[in-house]
DNA sequence: GTCTATAAAAGGATAGAC
DNA sequence: GTCTATCCTTTTATAGAC
């Protein structure tokens, strides 16, 4: 898991796996056939991880709804510092590294991301109507997710995490401008 | 060009260079000592080719500065359409999936993002008091580039338009309400 | 500058004893 | 289930004639 997130899925050699983990080459192909079922059980157990190893982590002693969706950009903000800019997501950095990817895998890569943009959506559905009633509240969890790939990207290419903070200082914007709309009706 | 585009740096081989190319191993090392000086090569001329071969044709006959902003992603909608929903940004791209990029490779997939966000923020600048006077345009430009690659990497991963669709239209909501703001003072 | 042949290393995966 | 040894392919890059 840690390997294919620092180095990525391609350039992680099976032989580095063997020698980080302490395993032989025998014990690992009995369990795991290919090298790509390891990448399937890593997403599995991302996919897994979402609620008790992200979001709860980052949303202790957040109540607001809407401070909820800003909570988890932080947690990001907080990796990118933690890695000095070099931040990838996960699996966002495996979607675009891999080109064709095994029907399996490309699944497995839209559950995480359904499973985060799902965990937003709720948010904005308990935002209730502090939302225009016609914000499509799928289409804007959507867009935090973009914020957050596009802005770990530009924060990774440029190794400043200014460019994560300026999007998300957009999308911030966003949402007062739609508060404000809400209230206004 | 294309085949670091098609299957990424990583996974295009030397030997596949240079059956595409018809060029013999020893006329392409003669002029790129490594594979990564093609990389440099290939980045450069995405570089050089933002205006010319991305943004002049993306703008053929659209005036109105904002227009031209949602007339770029409209051409990046065309590339998802064009590819059945596999299509990846090259930049972005090769910036997740190089892990730990040669400095030189960095700046230049850095140099790419800041003349794609450049031209962007030229056209908010125009757009003049539509926008509010408090309105970063910097950072504005930005979340246009934010928006653009998290919506392909969505769309990519679901293999499925819509939802690259969805967070521009999001971003056309901010705009409107931007304009709205603008309009009020 | 271009050609063919090949070096040298690293990659994923397997064999077969224990 | 685990161990060591190794197979076979692919990869980047080079040698040296022309």
């Amino acid at each position: 898991m840690e390997l294919f997130w620092l180095k990525g899925y391609g350039s992680t050699s099976i032989a580095e796996i063997l020698s980080r983990t302490q395993i032989n080459s025998g014990s690992l192909y009995h369990f795991f056939p290919g090298k790509q079922d390891l990448l399937l059980a890593v997403l599995e157990a991302y996919r897994e991880g979402i609620g008790p190893m992200l979001l709860e982590p980052a949303w202790a002693g957040v109540g607001d709804p809407i401070e909820k969706v800003f909570a988890l950009l932080a947690r990001y903000r907080g990796l990118i510092l933690e890695t000095d800019c070099t931040y990838g997501c996960p699996i966002g950095s495996i979607a675009l590294e891999l080109h064709e990817p095994d029907e399996a895998v490309r699944r497995l890569l839209a559950e995480n991301f359904t499973g985060w943009v799902a965990a937003i959506e709720t948010c904005l559905q308990e935002a209730g109507d502090r939302l225009p009633a016609s914000t499509d509240r799928r289409a804007l969890a959507e867009l935090v997710l973009t914020v957050m790939e596009g802005g770990v990207m530009q924060a990774r290419t440029y190794r400043d995490v200014a460019y994560f903070d300026r999007s998300v200082e957009q999308l911030r914007t966003y949402f007062d401008a739609l508060e404000k709309l809400a209230c206004a009706k």
